[in-house]
DNA sequence: CGCTCTCTTGAGTATCCTCAAGACAAGTGG
DNA sequence: CCACTTGTCTTGAGGATACTCAAGAGAGCG
C-alpha cells in the first residue's frame, strides 16, 4: 500500500456526483453527503489493495484503469478483470474479512473509496444502495461467466480476438484508434497465455493487415474478419 | 423446457422454510408466505432453462445438483458452476431480460422457483432480501474468480486435483466416500479439458493409489499429496 | 445376448509453452 | 551527443502438454 505518499491528494469525494449514486437520483443527496469517503490517486504499478489484506473499503474508479488479479502458489498472475472508469470494485469487504484478489492501476488512476461499515450504515437506511450493488454484482458475474467460457473452451487466437473486439468497443469508440493500456504481459495474464503467444498473434495479424498498432494504440482494420477469428474453432 | 411433464409435481413451495430465507428469521414468515412460488422436479438431462430464454424466475435448489453452462458458437459446452442443495441460481432475471447460460440437473433435482417480479415486490418491502441476494452474489463472484485463476493459470493435473479437493469437502464429508455426480465429460467441460485427459489422470492416480473409485463415488486416499499436486507447477 | 453409452487406452499430432537470442525504444549518465 | 542500461517486445527453434482420432473394454438395459 502506498497510501502515505498519496496523502497529499487525499480529499473528500463528492459521492453523490459519482455515477454509481447518480442513478439514485437527487432525493438522496442529503443521505449521501453524510457518507465519509475520499479520493485517492495512484500511479501505475502501485498497490491499491493486495490479496489477503483486511477489506475495509469499496472502491469506485473515477479515472484510469485498474487490474484485479490473483496469484498462484507458484507466483503466476491471472488477471480477473480490468476495471474501467465508472465501475465499482472491491466488493469483498461486504462479505469477507479480507480481499481475495489484488488491485493495481494500469496507469495513473483516481479512485473514490468508501468504508464498508459506512456503506452498510447507509444501506440500512437506504436499501436502494444495496440493490444497486446487487445489480452491479450480477453484471460482474455474467462477465466472469463469459470469461470462463473463453478460458475454458477457446484457443489462443479466439481469446485474443474476443478481447480486442470487446476492448475496442467499451473504450473510447470515438476515434478508430483505441488506446491499448495493457502490456503484452498483461494481455497474456488476462487471457491465460504467454507473452510470446500474444506477441506472435499480433505480429501475424499486423502482417495480414487485420490490425494496426502505433504507440500505445490499436485499430481493428477488419471487424468482421476479427469476429470470424473469435468464433472460428477451425 | 420440460415443464409440462412436471406439472403433476408442481406444488406450492414453503419459501420460509428454505435456507435462503431461514437466515432472515421468523419475523418474515408472514411476508414470505405471501410470495408465490412453486416446487418443480426435474430429471437428469432435462432443461430448467436455456441460454437466451426469457429470465422470469430465480431458483433455489432444494435437492440434487444442477450444472450451469455456456455453449460456444461451435457447440462446445463450458460448465460455469455446479449448484449444490441450498444454493440460488438464475440471478440473470434481476438484471437482464434473458438468461445468459443454461441450467440442467446432473441427476434428479427439486427446485423452488420464485417469479422475479414477485421477488422484486418483496424486496421493495423487505430490503433484507436484496441484501441476502447481494451477499450470495458476491460469494459467487469470488468463486468465479478462483475458477478463472485455475482455467487461466493451471495445468490439467492441478485443475483436476483442485476440483477433487473442493468436491470432497463441500459434499457429504460424513463418509470418506464421496459420490461423484459428474461424468468424465462433465468434469472435462468444467475444467476446460477433454474427456480423455481427465480419464488418463484418474487412471494414473488410481494406479498410484492417490484416489479410489467405486460405482459413482470417489475417495482421496492421500489428501496432502493431492494438495501438492494441486499447487505443484512442477 | 446384443445394444448403447461411457470410459479407457494407445498412437500421432497440434497448439502452446519454454528457452534463448536479438531488436527496439526510452531513459541515464558520462 | 553518444555509449550504456533497462525494459518491453519480437522471433526462432525445440519440446511438453493436452488434443484428436481410433479402437477396444466395461457396465447397464431391453
Amino acid at each position: 500500500m502506498h497510501l502515505q505518499q498519496n496523502n497529499g491528494q487525499l480529499k473528500p469525494c463528492p459521492v453523490h456526483e459519482f455515477a454509481l449514486f447518480a442513478e439514485l437520483g437527487d432525493a438522496f443527496s442529503e443521505a449521501l453527503k453524510a457518507v465519509d469517503s475520499d479520493i485517492i490517486e495512484y500511479n501505475a504499478g502501485e498497490t491499491i489493495y493486495a490479496a489477503g489484506v483486511s477489506a475495509q473499503h469499496i472502491y469506485l474508479l473515477r479515472e484510469g484503469y485498474v487490474k484485479l488479479f490473483k496469484t498462484t502458489f507458484s507466483g503466476k498472475d491471472q488477471i480477473i478483470r480490468v476495471v474501467k472508469a465508472g465501475e465499482i470494485f472491491g466488493f469483498d469487504g461486504l462479505v469477507d474479512i479480507r480481499y481475495n484478489h489484488s488491485a493495481v492501476p494500469l496507469k495513473r488512476a483516481t479512485v473514490c473509496r468508501i468504508a464498508v461499515d459506512k456503506l452498510d450504515a447507509l444501506g440500512a437506511r437506504r436499501p436502494e444502495v444495496e440493490r444497486l450493488i446487487m445489480v452491479r454484482c450480477i453484471k460482474e458475474l455474467q462477465h466472469a461467466d463469459e470469461r470462463l467460457l473463453e478460458l475454458g473452451a477457446k484457443r489462443s487466437d479466439e481469446r485474443l480476438a474476443s478481447f480486442l473486439l470487446a476492448w475496442c468497443n467499451t473504450t473510447s469508440s470515438a476515434s478508430r484508434w483505441t488506446p491499448l493500456v495493457l502490456s503484452r504481459l498483461e494481455i497474456a495474464q488476462l487471457l491465460g497465455l504467454t507473452i510470446e503467444t500474444v506477441s506472435r498473434l499480433f505480429a501475424q495479424w499486423k502482417r495480414e493487415g487485420l490490425v494496426e498498432e502505433r504507440q500505445q494504440a490499436i485499430q481493428i482494420m477488419d471487424r468482421n474478419k476479427m469476429k470470424q477469428v473469435a468464433d472460428s474453432q477451425a
